[in-house]
DNA sequence: AGCACGCCGACT
DNA sequence: GTCGGCGTGCTC
């Protein structure tokens, strides 16, 4: 017989389409994916109803190619969950429910590092506070609890016993960690201690391993998922808690189409469910501060001791200002000192390739990348200058291509620069640098590095981010933070949040197994409050001064944001429209301040001229509720891409 | 978002 | 004469 299926396609359309099958050569339900033609290609579609007659007939109504699934991936809550942040984050259902369905688009994830300190030690007893913190959270009525704990202070153990207790009740958890820390040492360990009841939706897995995680749990085979940010849509029916460690991660939120925040997301699933939400870190998002000021709203719970022991390191600023190179006297000193004693250095930059900047001084052109507006970054070891927006590559110049000059220079230091300076400064020393680029290659070399540190083979480890978190190794006795002001010049109110973050973390690295350990922060700014307090070790005080900032400035928690970006090849046609959503937002938006439009901090990436129109507000749901019916009313042109970002983490 | 169609410039 | 640039429109 013919029926007709309502089918959502991942294209950014917030409609259905209907297709046409026959009944009798195949089986198509709600929940699983079929292959449909639309337009002049293919595409994978998700039937989200079967009628017996075509609602319209409007327009002509193609077959069904085929059904890819026998039992449906999805259920009327998924999908009641997908149209919920349809609304919320201004996306579209098809692209939605193609992220929430694995094997729709790709995960960019790489995991990789070794995170000891997330590994479970599973015959330990429990320290006091451990043992008070999973009876508050396993015996409170409250729905929403943080762990607010120092780095080492065994956060993991309490969150696989609250799930163990969870599980045991018979209802089912999702733990989400950040990307990077899901490692396949957490992975073997989580296994070894929950065997076949937990579904590990690892970053190395392909997307059909992953369809077959995604079936298990929904077959309901598993009570426990481990997994980064998509792994809050885990498919499960009797959900009673979801866990985000490590809260405060920027992964957590989606960096394209739906751009939606997992903690968002986990909320509104718990509050259909009547679940809990558990999360914790050292260094919580205002947001999370925020909240925990009002225990009827969550739960606190300190975690101050660090279980294995050793003390938090002592830490010092260097002032860059008084100091010529890329390294202080201080930090040379103690570097040779610590590595004389057969210690261990850690240094971080969060910055890679060789060099950012060429400047020429006859007639002050500055390099950029011909598609962004962004300076190339020069890779020495491969001789290349690279942009790191849109990757774009070209041969290093030495001549200014603006006024042929030969008097120009290149400046500012990445860790390729900083590798070979630590080599003429060390030679007796080895030293490896852990970043995007000496990683990418193969991702076996972070853990061949790794291991070689660990062994002791090397004695100086220079990275990125990646050096960042998780690390624990016991013989490192000094930090060094070669710049930490990079994260502070950008224009961003969550610049010295993040900045804080970051230093805490870093810090956490050194002095694991005793109480010597050292940290040493190379600053231009050495006045600023992030660095002041990180050094001081003065998490809360530092929450609650960048509180009371925002309080002050009615940024965040204190208010929501969206952020509109507007781009198009041609800056005019950006401009244009930007203006009048602008103007037309103005008129509409109660309570609401419109800010805009106005150029965007990176005016161009990849040919796009890009402009923004930022909103905040008090009250939220006349701002969304405004932009909903404005975003529905106002023609976006051919010609320009709109990007709604609701609660941005940023705003380049 | 893709992809096709269609209308103007510089090339074998 | 055509190849191909991107501006415009559409997708059951």
């Amino acid at each position: 017989m013919l029926k007709y299926a309502q089918i959502a396609v991942p294209v950014p359309l917030k409609t259905e389409f209907t297709y046409s099958f026959d009944s009798d050569a195949m089986t198509v339900v709600p929940g699983i994916r079929v292959m449909v033609p639309f337009g002049a290609r293919n595409l994978q579609g998700y039937v989200i109803d079967v009628l017996e007659s075509p609602p319209s007939t409007e327009f002509e109504i193609k077959g069904i190619t085929r059904a890819i699934d026998k039992e449906p991936l999805f259920d009327r809550k998924d999908y009641d969950l997908a149209l919920w942040m349809e609304k919320f984050y201004f996306s579209s259902r098809g692209e939605i429910i193609d992220t929430m369905i694995p094997g729709g688009r790709k995960d960019t994830s790489f995991g990789g590092l070794d995170a000891d300190e997330a590994i479970p030690r599973p015959d330990v007893t429990l320290s006091d506070e451990q043992e008070h913190a999973v009876r508050t959270v396993t015996e409170s009525d409250a729905k929403m609890f943080y762990i607010f704990g120092v780095t080492g202070s065994g956060k993991t153990e309490v969150f696989l016993r609250c799930a163990e207790k969870v599980i045991a009740q018979g209802g089912q958890v999702i733990y989400l960690v950040p990307e990077i820390t899901l490692t396949h040492q957490l992975a073997l360990q989580v296994l070894k201690r929950f065997q076949n009841n937990v579904a590990i939706l690892h970053s190395g897995l392909t997307d059909s391993q992953r369809i077959a995680q995604w079936r298990r749990i929904k077959r309901g085979e598993v009570n426990l998922v481990i997994g980064a940010r998509s792994a809050v849509f885990a498919p499960f029916s009797n959900l009673k808690m979801i866990i985000i460690d490590e809260e405060h991660e920027n992964s957590y939120k989606s960096g394209n189409d739906p751009r939606y925040h997992a903690r968002q997301v986990a909320q509104k699933r718990l509050a259909d469910c009547n679940g809990k939400l558990l999360m914790g870190s050292a260094t919580p998002s205002l947001e999370a501060w925020q909240l925990m000021k009002d225990p009827s709203k969550m739960v606190r719970i300190n975690l101050t001791k660090r279980v294995g022991g050793g003390a938090m390191p002592t830490v010092q600023i260097a002032d860059m200002t008084q100091e010529s190179g890329m390294f202080s006297q201080l930090l040379q000193e103690q570097m040779l000192r610590t590595l004389a004693n057969g210690k261990q250095v850690i240094l971080f930059l969060n910055r890679r390739g060789f060099s950012y900047f060429f400047h020429c001084r006859s007639c002050g052109y500055e390099l950029k990348c011909p598609h962004c507006d962004v300076a190339m970054t020069f890779h020495k070891r491969h001789n290349i200058l690279q942009c790191h927006y849109c990757g774009h590559k070209q041969k290093p110049i030495t001549v200014c291509p603006s006024c042929g000059s030969m008097d120009v220079m290149y400046s500012g230091f990445g860790t390729e620069q900083v590798e070979l300076e630590l080599q003429r400064l060390f030679p007796q020393y080895q030293v490896a640098r852990l970043d995007t680029d000496t990683v990418s290659k193969d991702r076996s070399t972070i853990q061949k590095t790794l291991d070689q540190f660990r062994a002791g083979e090397i004695q100086i480890l220079l990275g990125t981010q990646m050096v960042a978190k998780g690390l624990n190794f016991p013989n490192v006795q000094l930090v060094g933070i070669v710049m930490a002001d990079s994260g502070l010049l950008i224009p961003d109110f969550r610049a010295e949040e993040r900045t804080f973050d970051l230093l805490v973390q870093v810090s956490g690295r050194s002095g694991r197994a005793d109480s010597n350990g050292q940290v040493i922060v190379q600053t231009r700014i050495k006045d600023n409050p992030a660095i002041t307090f990180a050094a001081k070790g003065e998490v809360e005080a530092f929450f609650d001064q960048e509180l009371a900032i925002r309080k002050d400035t009615q940024f965040p928690p204190f208010s929501r944001m969206v952020n509109i970006v507007v781009r198009a090849k041609k800056a005019s046609n950006a401009k244009l429209f930007a203006d009048e959503l602008a103007t037309r937002l103005r008129a509409v938006l109660k309570n609401t301040q419109v800010y805009g439009s106005n150029e965007c901090p990176i005016e161009k990436i990849r040919e796009y001229y890009r402009y923004q129109v930022l909103l905040r507000s008090n009250r939220p749901s006349d701002m969304l509720n405004g932009l909903n019916k404005v975003v529905s009313e106002i023609k976006v042109p051919y010609n320009v891409v709109m990007e709604i970002d609701v609660d941005p983490v940023d705003l380049l």
